[in-house]
DNA sequence: TTAGCTTCCGAACGATCGGTTGCTATATTC
DNA sequence: GAATATAGCAACCGATCGTTCGGAAGCTAA
């Protein structure tokens, strides 16, 4: 029925699928994720859905490249002109919050669903989930250690040691803003924040 | 095919699938537990599997019961005896990191990957989980209270703040080590507990 | 012994899953 | 203007989903 579209036409498409299918996903997770709902939502017949991509672990992939883009536009590319060390981490922190805060996505955190529905099995779609965490963990990392490196964080601070707990404050709050719907969350991460970095 | 088993045999059949279901949905998630896998598992058919609950939903549930059971056995349960207030408070954290580290169930905490499955949608398996979720919570306030009150916490102790963070603690540590298999997590969770609860 | 109750099975139900195939209609290329 | 490439559709595939049904088998109460 449907023609060729125009190259243009064609790449819009895909885009579609693509943004509908994160924001299923950030509330179905990945599985929950199907060719048939995306193909009703859009209006449009599975084959032409899956025909963009192929398979389904191919459209997941693309999926997660989404929301690492979405991520990245929200959180560390707002933050880029901060300058580096104690401030940058102070801000990407607080960008991280007013990301979540936000519901930039329906169903929370794109991530921290899709990594305890993954966390479990092997693959590409989980090696490119623990990677793309590892790669903004890395990010953290290298902030504090400049932090630490120009005395703004004690010298005996334990880089690792504080990632893990900003992580724990993000996780905590997805946790408390989804699941209990409390809407102090935010509050008591900014202020767990504090007590980690400083004012 | 198999006739009708002793009323202990009834019982004993039930609590296999509920038992395998758990193992299954600690790793799958709660809707990746599927009849006919379990059927398969346990070599019955699927009427056997579904007629000792009805509902796909009602397994659900039980499943969900028996998470909490197994929690309540390997965490609080454990402390029982241990005096209340703050050396309570220590002794539930740490039994806690003990049941993540142990890997009592093989995919990890059940009710983290239960949360964030089921945070988005309505339904009673959901309510209970957060339910069960809140009931720990208020344990873990209770006895920072009793802490605070005993003069064995500082008397401007934020109690809601503090369950915010020791929940981010066990969330964080969850994820280091079912997504990344960080053996040093179990370490940094038991650090971060020091800083919040004294030594 | 018999009647009833219950567990479990085999088989089937409609729905949906991911994926394939053949086709049409158009955009692009020559 | 003709040839080619391709986006998307309708229809269908085998598999699996949750669920239902009738009956076989054996425990239990009379």
């Amino acid at each position: 029925m449907s023609p060729r579209k125009s190259v243009a036409e064609t790449r819009l498409t895909r885009r579609r699928i693509v943004d509908r299918g994160l924001e299923i996903a950030s509330m179905e997770g990945l599985e929950g994720l199907t060719i048939g709902r995306l193909a009703t939502d859009l209006g449009m017949s599975k084959a032409g859905v899956i025909g963009h991509f192929g398979t389904k672990e191919t459209l997941q992939l693309a999926v997660v490249d989404e929301a690492a883009d979405v991520f990245t536009r929200e959180v560390p590319e707002r933050v880029h002109d901060v300058p580096a060390g104690l401030a940058r981490l102070r801000a990407m922190c607080e960008a991280w919050v007013a990301y979540l805060e936000r519901h930039v996505l329906p169903g929370g955190c794109f991530f921290t669903a899709a990594a305890t529905e993954f966390d479990d099995r092997g693959g590409p779609v989980r090696d490119a989930i623990a990677g793309l965490s590892a790669v903004w963990q890395r990010d953290l990392r290298i902030q504090a250690r400049l932090a630490v490196h120009g005395g703004e964080l004690p010298a005996d601070t334990d880089v690792g040691q504080l990632v893990y707990d900003l992580v724990g404050i993000m996780l905590a709050l997805n946790h408390f803003l989804q699941l209990q719907g409390d809407p102090a969350a935010p509050q008591r991460a900014r202020r767990s924040l504090r007590r980690l970095l400083g004012e």
